[in-house]
DNA sequence: AGGTCCATGTAGCCAGTCTGCAAGGACAGT
DNA sequence: ACTGTCCTTGCAGACTGGCTACATGGACCT
């Protein structure tokens, strides 16, 4: 029964399987395959059941994990309250973001954290799809993560802080034929070429409900993942895109029109495992990004 | 940061000192000292700080200690949580008990317990003065206290079970003047030879509650803890005693005679502490002494 | 000043755990 | 139906980490 044991079972669950725990831990498969059979036999209940060539927690499995986070809690509080004691929190805070988030965010933090003594931030561009995002806690401190309006909460386990809501506007050209427009609705928009994010990526449903409004399916012309490389092409003129009003990169020409009628709008969030969300420094962190989205909340009108 | 070593800080909290943490923990001193400078090298603060030739903990030290419990409080939850898909707890659970009460008690205990696969019961009979039962819950699972009426309640940090509660009587020969009496006054003892417990031990101060109602201070013939053994002096006619009325061994000829006007009693409680109440065969066995403390209770008519 | 007790270093041993490799199943495609 | 691939698991070997035994250095007491 020890912690890093825990820690093993909670990541076989949360990745699904002995190999890809054992790529988040950095260690081998049967490293963690030991852990596990020392666990379930410490235990005396069989913690694990071959599902096909798979591997899936047994109902005793899932309460252990479980009941393990409350410990890596309660650890992490050990952790925090001597820290307490001492005059600051320090270490290092592995922070992922979102394309468009990163490149808004990631400067600035790194200059507000600059400053402190013995504390390293680790950035990393992490953009993967909706459901995945939850994931990628256990090998960052703090995911910055977007989540369009109207979607499913985020699962229970992941603590989550709201950091800035942003609307989608309708990005054009400067040479089409609504470029002169402040506003647009959906139904004006219904022979549109879309360019837009790959399945199940977080702004897709959104282009969805916009053309459900406008009563056809939305004919998708390219799928581009990046808002850059999609700005570049809406400014070439290739199709017309749903972009973030704060974070699409300045364009030369490229014009945003506020689409009306529809509530069309994403919502940045910082994921957090709640045992990393103990500690002092990454609390801290979190504190700079609250405070950064406060300003660009701001700055921005308070949006839409 | 490991759970072994938490428990050894809190050892060391607990036992005052590195070599008494070691004998607590079967270990050697020197690795109680090797384990302390790892903690402390990892938290970057000291935690333990020299005095005299002792040694003490240091607000930090305090602070993670404390957060410490909480952490074996969730460990033990766990391991709790994975036994629950078990169909019975199991296990060896380490039960103290004062000399009395050890006597009423670890027969039946040990009765009912028989019956159940994987459990083993190791009991001890260990009666210390007041200050140091919860201490001993360092080293026992359970720990049968007593503590006399209007005594402070036990320290923070150790989880109490209420038990019974049992009044204490005037124990005098068969040939003592007030033998044929069946109650008596605190005011009819100013002149008695009483043999009582030593100095700190658990009833001492409801003698001399007892005294001070009568006006002068109590004669203190003799000191014996074990009540076997003042039962016998009183029987010789050595002197009289409080005695409580239930754990009072059955010896021919000695009266208990109940003490009116002033409360005399003692409370019975199992000490534990918190991580090791958690454990769901521990809880099991706390379960088993309450109902024969029911059962003593009601046997007793619920005592005076 | 000597004796005793306590905490703390140091050398060496031992155990637990990880890596690397091999084997056994299970699914998918030919 | 068979082969290939992927995943988990078992086994031998290396290694890191922790413990014991012993020695050292203070602090209290007589």
């Amino acid at each position: 029964m020890d912690l890093r044991t825990l820690e093993t079972l909670r990541a076989v669950r949360s990745q699904g399987g002995v190999t890809a725990a054992a790529a988040v831990l950095h260690l081998t498969p049967s490293a963690v395959s030991q852990q596990l059979a020392g666990l379930t036999a410490e235990m005396g209940v069989p913690l694990t059941e071959r599902v096909g060539r798979g591997l899936r927690l047994t109902p005793a499995g899932t309460a252990l994990a479980d009941a393990a986070v409350d410990v890596a809690v309660a650890v992490e509080r050990a952790r925090a309250a001597c820290q307490g004691h001492r005059d600051s929190p320090v270490g290092t805070v592995r922070v992922s973001a979102f394309q468009s988030a990163a490149q808004l965010v990631f400067p600035r933090l790194l200059d507000a954290v600059a400053g402190w003594d013995g504390v390293t931030l680790e950035c990393a561009d992490e953009d993967v799809a909706l459901a995945d995002f939850p994931d990628l806690t256990d090998r960052f401190d703090v995911v910055v993560a977007h989540r369009p309006d109207g979607a499913a909460d985020w699962p229970p386990g992941v603590r989550v802080v709201p950091l800035f809501r942003e609307p989608l506007d309708v990005a054009v050209s400067p040479g089409h034929r609504l470029a002169g427009r402040a506003e647009i609705s959906p139904e004006e928009l219904a022979d549109e070429a879309w360019i837009t994010v790959r399945e199940g990526f977080p702004v897709a449903p959104v282009l969805a409900a916009v053309a459900a409004r406008s009563g056809a399916a939305p004919r998708i012309a390219h799928r581009i993942n990046d808002f850059t490389v999609a700005t570049a092409m809406v400014a070439a003129g290739h199709g017309i895109s749903l972009l973030p009003r704060h974070t699409t990169p300045a364009f030369p020409g490229v014009r945003l029109l506020r689409l009306t009628g529809v509530p069309a709008g994403r919502r940045v969030e910082a994921l957090l495992r709640p045992d990393r969300a103990e500690r002092r420094v990454v609390a801290r962190v979190v504190g700079v990004l609250t405070e950064l989205a406060a300003e660009i909340d701001h700055r921005a009108g308070r949006g839409v």
